[in-house]
DNA sequence: CAATGTGAACGGGTTCACAGCC
DNA sequence: GGCTGTGAACCCGTTCACATTG
């Protein structure tokens, strides 16, 4: 029944996989989805989408499906889509310069506002067309540009400091990209991708598979 | 007990950080290590430190600890760490290319040992000591490299035809950037990376605390 | 006594299956 | 008839608490 109660966290990740699939439908040919063809859409099956829409408080009708509009932006105001949260990057190394850069962001309704350097040749600089700032204008920039998200991509010996830095800016929510462990207030949502750690796990699949080095 | 019998998936996705953990801690100062200790380390609470090193049948000493050394190369075993996978990255845009130059990964044990893209300018150099190849030859690529991973870092548009030819090669590991639902057989090991996802979760959490914009 | 190893309780998430409704 | 919505069963992983052992 009704209630945005309370959605469950799993239920939070999937829900930008849907909004994806469902912009992958035109609205011309079907003005409706049933939960099976969201399923082979989004990767997942279809109890599960179900039971994931439930929570919204989402109704489809029965016999029919999901209104595909009426779905989309019920999924959209979930997930707070209305707003636009702008991100800082902090460390414009390999990685960071490629997330500075990275279109995905800004479609998503994540604009890279400002990226935060130790180089003295990029600060000051635009790269991409996001300007750089020393880290101890960090706080600054984050009032300026009302940084919602800080992305770190340093290198691990700097994350903890930035991680800290970020927080006394009053920064709520942090993806970090480094392979350490960051200690930040329960109040801060911390996300780490790793991608060493992902390999690894691909690893040892294949060290279980194979047993032999080599394809 | 004993028994490499079958670890669960949780615990191997954190055996990596284990290992990292105990690399941060100086032999010389102390041969052994607690849960405790590990745990502060690692990031990950005590008791589930000792169930998951339980899984591996290593056996710690009650009242000491584990021994420092040994834990490292039980763990190294487990993940096959004393194999090298070589990996192709596909897609050399904006993330491809910063992460055909990630250290991070050779320095896993996961060396980037070529990279496939379309552009005509690419094919036949060098990029950071990578060579590059035309996608039609990507068979013979992943034979003369022994690639074991295929990273994906294409547009979206191209990505599931990578999958595919990295399939039809023989690749069975596959890590992919791109917002699409990738469909592969199901003996090959798919794990997605999804940065507008994950900041899409993030703008969740903002959007239910906040309920505002700015910061 | 200190710290491991582990059965047992717990909890979140997934799957099942079917009642309810269009 | 077809598809949603959802209680109930199930499964996996986490946490607890304590017996066990160097």
């Amino acid at each position: 029944m009704a209630g945005l109660g309370h959605i469950p966290e799993a239920t939070v990740a999937r829900l930008p996989l849907y909004l994806r699939a469902l912009g992958e439908v035109t609205p011309s040919e079907q003005s409706t989805v049933s939960s099976e063809e969201l399923a082979d859409l989004s990767g997942v099956n279809a109890a599960k989408v179900r039971k994931d829409l439930s929570y919204l408080g989402t109704y489809g009708t029965r016999g029919v499906g999901y209104e595909l509009d009426y779905l989309k932006f019920e999924i959209s105001r979930a997930l707070g889509l209305s707003n636009t949260w702008p991100v800082v990057v902090c460390g414009l190394g390999n990685l960071g310069r490629a997330l500075a850069n990275h279109t995905g962001f800004t479609d998503a309704g994540f604009p890279v506002a400002a990226a935060v350097d130790t180089d003295l040749d990029k600060i000051g600089a635009t790269i991409d067309g996001v300007p750089v700032f020393a880290p101890a204008d960090l706080s600054e920039v984050v009032n300026e540009f009302e940084i919602a998200i800080g992305v770190i991509a340093t290198p691990a010996s700097a994350a903890q400091g930035v991680a800290e830095a970020l927080v006394e800016a009053g920064v709520k929510s942090i993806m970090s990209f480094v392979p350490t462990v960051l200690t930040v207030p329960d109040d801060v949502e911390l996300r780490v991708v790793d991608l060493a750690t992902e390999l690894q796990i691909l690893g040892f699949h294949l060290h279980r598979s194979n047993g032999k080095a080599g394809m």
